[in-house]
DNA sequence: CCAATTTCTAAACAATCGTTTAGAAATAAC
DNA sequence: GTTATTTCTAAACGATTGTTTAGAAATTGG
């Protein structure tokens, strides 16, 4: 029929998203992108329709990413000790190299100005609703909690991790961990 | 001698500032800053240099509105409740209506990419490191604590300090109230 | 080999970015 | 009122933004 594409899509999206991940959505450029997934635009835009495209396909690859770690807390049994070792894999999935790069769902939602575009804003509340869902789930686990006392902390802890999220750009390891530590101390 | 400025630099400073805090500084551009401020591109050119040089006034003023608050907190002699104050004064200075604006040197590290211009990100680490302190002098108040302690608190503190500021654009005001509970539930 | 179809290269698009500038308007000193 | 000096208006600057497009290159089916 034709010629076949040099690229496939998954491929080129990982690339995109790493760069989302480190400098945001404003700050990465078209010309930053080509370069980065290695197909000029046209290709880009055949693919993906727009930047804002590559942006939200590159969301759905960073929850994919995400996995790792949130299926190992799905997976736990062992309530607040499982929530624990989940922030505790977050600094290690944030780290690359020496710098920490954040959540790029929460740096996003750093980022958004209040009229941004209505879909990133949606796919940013839906992530965090679905990371405070989990939680509530481990925290359940411990049948002493009522549910009160579960919803209360699962907003705590929602608004602990993305305080560790924008820390994790700015503080070093140990003091992430001693973050963590005194966070789950009363829990 | 000559003609008179129509306007005060410390004026127009606090509309800019305003306009950084709630739209971030890629989104604002001069455009916008010419229209915030009530002045043309060649008076803000001529006051402040660049747009470089608007934001860090902005943050400089920010800093004296912020003192509001901080200076409240200097002057608090009863450790832990004041810093927990502190945490509660600082919600409704960051919401503007009914939407939380964080901490527009907060929101500026979130913002940061690693290549950023130094003066700036050398005013965001001179900033936490201020407020640090502040922190960790509250925190010594209490006479039990030794040393290595009101160390750890003071960093457990200033990151949660960074989340609230976060946290302040994304929750509502019960979420915002129940996360300080929590987080000084563990001193 | 030819024709059809798709991908790729590379240039251009209009719009906006931060910044600069020429000249008019206004003020102060003489 | 004239002159000197500064502020202001408004237009333009080159560079870059995200996006589009014309045409060459490549692949497949007949």
């Amino acid at each position: 029929m034709a010629r076949k594409k040099a690229y496939t899509e998954e491929e080129v999206i990982e690339k995109a998203m790493n760069l989302f991940w480190r400098n945001g959505y404003e700050t990465t450029s078209m010309q930053m992108l080509e370069k980065e997934m290695g197909i000029n635009k046209f290709s880009i835009y055949a693919s993906f329709g727009s930047k804002n495209g590559v942006f939200l396909e590159s969301i759905k690859c960073y929850r994919e990413r995400l996995g790792q770690i949130t299926s190992k807390l799905k997976a736990s049994s062992n309530g607040i000790e499982g929530l624990k070792q989940y922030f505790y894999d977050f600094i290690d999935f944030s780290r690359e190299t020496t710098v920490g790069r954040g959540c790029l769902i929460t740096n996003t939602a750093n980022e958004l100005s209040q009229d941004a575009d209505p879909k990133i804003r949606k796919e940013v509340s839906k992530f965090t609703e679905e990371i405070r869902q989990l939680f509530i789930n481990n925290l359940a686990q411990d049948l002493t909690k009522d549910a009160a006392t579960v919803n209360e902390q699962g907003d705590y802890l929602i608004i602990a991790m993305v305080g560790l999220s924008s820390a994790s750009r700015l503080f070093d390891k140990p003091q992430l961990r001693n973050y963590i530590e005194n966070t789950f101390k009363n829990l």
